[in-house]
DNA sequence: GTCTATACCAGGATAGAC
DNA sequence: GTCTATCCTGGTATAGAC
């Protein structure tokens, strides 16, 4: 039961938010009553950690299961992992959790920040590894277009919501790609 | 009166989002009682609307002061307008309003819609312009260049809550310049 | 145009029975 | 581990006096 709370409450946040999510909204999809939640989660900033936790973990484990290959092909197929969720109307959690920082508690904003940590490392590396092997460009530095990469993904997400296209996440992507592509010109 | 409802509003909206701030919060700001505030908006998705129809008026103002130039300046005086609401820790108005997209009415979404497409013919001009003028390469779709400003924009407002540098939005639009010039390799 | 008073509802949280 | 009952708080909104 749980996990069930953690899984549904990760879906409201995604399509609601924080604020706008109740203990009610989440006993009703899961045929129980509200109250029952506090014996799992004392209060809902608990609750919010372990969402924002498990989300994370959950989302490395998918990073990590990117298969070996040409760096393009794995930065593609990363942002794939952020066009999955724009396109059913929803936001990175950690990207809802963030637009209400300021009324989320301590625990949460301690996830949120390791997430988005979590992300720059690896996009970091991975696009540290395309130019030393030649297929991107070597002249930017790799920490600044990794941001590039995630700030790119966070806001689209954003933007699909407001009349965007629901590939904008993979066409930033690609566009991306070609971007930092040894190719220019 | 109305004035400073919708100023002080903004202000709270991109601090701590739509749902978390309330008629109280507004009404001890400006030293009068919530109940007055329903004079001037019967209820409050109209106060939302409001205020997301001011933002949009106001950017694009501001945008629209950006004096002519280099098409590179001129993006990167786009890229700071965003840059200062980021090191206030604040979100872009539109982008806050959007995190919360299933809570809000359909004015506001009207409005942030409008937003999004007023940035979004701004910059793909821009960026078609400075690709016309040979200040960037040629061979992108601008329309797709604009929306990776944009959602890169709106995404580095939420990491820099999050621990990224307070400078994230200008160091990005700094980056996407490098990324478009001519001078690629 | 702002106030007080008030209605009304919803959300978070606790206590204690089962 | 879930329930019912309950408390408290705070939020939106209305009515009507000043």
């Amino acid at each position: 039961m749980r996990d069930e709370l953690i899984t549904e409450a990760t879906r409201l946040v995604k399509s609601v938010g924080v604020t706008a999510f109740s203990y009610g909204d989440l006993a009703k999809q899961l045929g129980i009553k509200a109250p029952s939640i506090h014996h799992h989660f004392r209060v809902k900033e608990d609750l919010i950690t372990a969402v924002a936790e498990r989300y994370r973990l959950d989302f490395n484990a998918l990073v990590a299961a990117i298969p070996e290959g040409l760096a393009s092909d794995r930065l593609q197929a990363y942002a794939d992992l952020f066009a999955t969720t724009a396109r059913s109307e929803q936001l990175c959690l950690c990207g809802a959790v963030a637009a209400e920082w300021l009324s989320i508690g301590e625990g949460p904003r301690a996830e949120v920040e390791r997430f988005f940590a979590d992300q720059l490392d690896w996009l970091t590396d991975e696009v540290a590894a395309g130019a030393a092997s030649g297929e991107f460009r070597a002249d930017l530095d790799s920490r600044h277009v990794a941001s590039l990469v995630l700030a790119a993904l966070e806001g689209s997400m954003l933007m699909c919501r407001a009349g965007a296209s629901p590939d904008l996440a993979a066409d930033l992507g690609a566009l991306l790609l070609t971007m930092v592509g040894p190719d220019a010109e």
